[in-house]
Order: C-alpha cells, then sequence, then structure tokens
DNA sequence: AGATAGGTGGTGAATTGTGGGTAATTTTCC
DNA sequence: GGAAAATTACCCACAATTCACCACCTATCT
C-alpha cells in the first residue's frame, strides 16, 4: 500500500474572505496530470481537514466499496466518513475552497498550518495546532506499540 | 464491484409544493450520458430515499437476479426493495419528482439532507437524520470488524 | 535591477437552487 | 364512455452563489 506522493512538511497560509487556501506550490508540483488539479477534502480524525489528491482517495473508494449496504455498521459508517467529503480543484493560483462545514470542523480562523503527510495533506488552524501539540506528546507504550509496526 | 460514479458529500436542499428536489450538482455532472438523466429512486434500508444512477441500478438488478425465488426470505427481500422503485428523469434544472409513497416513507417535511453514498445518493429529511445521527453510533466492536476490513 | 515564482485580493460572468405558469397527460369518479 | 380533477412535462424567471480569471504584491535568485 505505498503512494506516488511524497507530501512532506510544513507551510503557513491564510485562508481569505472566500475560504481559499492555498495547497502549497510543492505538494501541487507533484500531482499528476490524471488527478486534474482535483482533491477530495475530508475530516481529519483530529480537528483537522485532510485533503487527498483524487487518485489517493480512489485508493480509499475501492475499499469502501467493498462494504455491502445491507449491514447497517457498513451504511453508518459509510454515512458518516462520506458526507464530509468534498471534491475541490485549483484555481489558477493553486487554491481550493473550503466548505464551511469543514471550517466550522477544524475550528478555522484564519491562519493556518498545512503539513504534508505522504499521501495527504493536513490542513490545520494555527492556533488549534499549537494547543493540539502540548496536549499530544507520545508516551514510551505507545511507541512500543508502534515499535511493532513500523521501523522508521 | 467498483462505481463509475463518485457521490461523496452532504447538501442541503428542500422539496418543493409540486414534490421536486435537486439532485446536486456535482452529482449531475458526473452522469454518463448512457444513464439519460435518469435515476432510480427506492426505498433505503433506514428512512431514507436511496437514489441510484440508471446504469448502478442495473448493476443491481443483476445482484438481485442471483438470488433465488424458493427461499422465502428471498422472495420477502425482492419485493420489498423492488416494488417501491422508481424511475425518474431530471427535467431541465436537475430535479426529480418524489413520489407520495416516498415522501411519507422517508417523513420528509420540507428540508432534506441530502448525502453521497459512493455509488448512491440517499434523500433524508434533515430533521429524521438528525436525531438518526444521535441514536446510532458504532460501538467498538463493531469498528474492530470494520477495521479488518478497511484501512481508511 | 530585473526576472521569476509564489501568495493574496478582487471582479464579472456563469452556474445553481428555487419558484412559478401552462399545456399535455393520466387518473378518478359518475 | 366521458367529464372533472389531479398529475406530469416542459417551459421561463430570478436571486444568490460560485467559478475562472485578472491584477498586484513580495521575496528570492541571478
Amino acid at each position: 500500500m505505498s503512494s506516488q506522493y511524497t507530501f512532506i512538511g510544513e507551510y503557513n497560509f491564510v485562508v481569505d474572505s472566500k475560504n481559499r487556501v492555498n495547497i502549497p506550490s510543492p505538494f501541487r508540483q507533484q500531482l499528476k496530470k490524471s488527478d486534474k488539479n482535483t482533491f477530495v477534502l475530508t475530516r481529519g480524525i483530529d480537528s483537522c481537514i485532510w485533503v487527498y489528491p483524487l487518485s489517493e482517495w480512489k485508493k480509499i473508494e475501492i475499499e469502501l466499496n467493498q462494504l455491502s449496504s445491507l449491514s447497517a455498521t457498513n451504511r453508518i459508517f459509510l454515512r458518516n466518513h462520506l458526507r464530509h467529503a468534498r471534491m475541490a480543484s485549483c484555481d489558477d493560483q493553486g487554491r481550493v475552497i473550503l466548505s464551511k462545514q469543514l471550517i466550522k470542523y477544524a475550528k478555522i480562523v484564519k491562519d493556518l498550518t498545512i503539513i504534508g503527510v505522504l499521501n495527504k495533506v493536513e490542513i490545520w488552524d494555527k492556533r488549534t495546532l499549537i494547543f493540539s501539540d502540548k496536549k499530544t506528546v507520545i508516551d514510551d507504550d505507545s511507541y512500543e506499540e508502534l515499535s511493532k509496526k513500523v521501523t522508521v
């Protein structure tokens, strides 16, 4: 399950009065033509927005398509996962528009921090992330668990 | 069994005095010519209306055809699924007409929430969905099960 | 200094969601 | 069967939003 993308690094941007956000230029330059400058934006598990290039999202879709709608759990899961997702294409300046729902969810005011996380991009409200940083220190036990899965 | 369609996101609309409902424009734009602006509307398993593009419905028909009518469960399932299904075409403004039976079944008053669920679209009464949200929480065991199937 | 690239702000045109009217068609009822 | 009533199909209209650009400012590198 390896990705074609290598989004890494951190960038500070602002969201403008029309809810537009710049995708960092190094990320945009990686985009394949087949992705047509299109991303899928959705709720992150933390209070941030996850941004996938179209082709990366398609991989997720393939998995979600396995789930039969005859199962109640599946239906709830699919609904809740997909309802907050949106496609968005870059304009000529490389910006995407955030929906009001996503802005509200991620508590976005104006200043943003955008982080590359390999195959996806996270959009954080700057202050929210600073606050979140203080809380999310990984304890030793969790590192033990992690060590079984990744070598780093 | 992957879909040609990527219906995602949530939209708020109203049903008008003639029982017309707008199909969200991003969904309509995906429609293939062969689908001829035609959908199949039927009862969802939850109290909502399921909307399939014609070609996606055809796939379901193929699956349903696999079910032997010798089984009582199958017969009941088939009947209940098919008796409420209806074809409906968009008008020039991209709206379909909901039958009274479907409106009653989904307890639709005026405000709607429309959710894209990959290959189909769900039409919910706004209040009903909010109420449903509160009741339907996925428990931990179910999440464990899900995690075996999808990574997301 | 000039050129280039990257980030931010703004604007007019096109799209979209919603409402309504009228004629054709179907259904209902006697 | 046929008239009346309801439903449906096919239009037009319009306000609000969104989209595709254009313009400008800034920093960096040559």
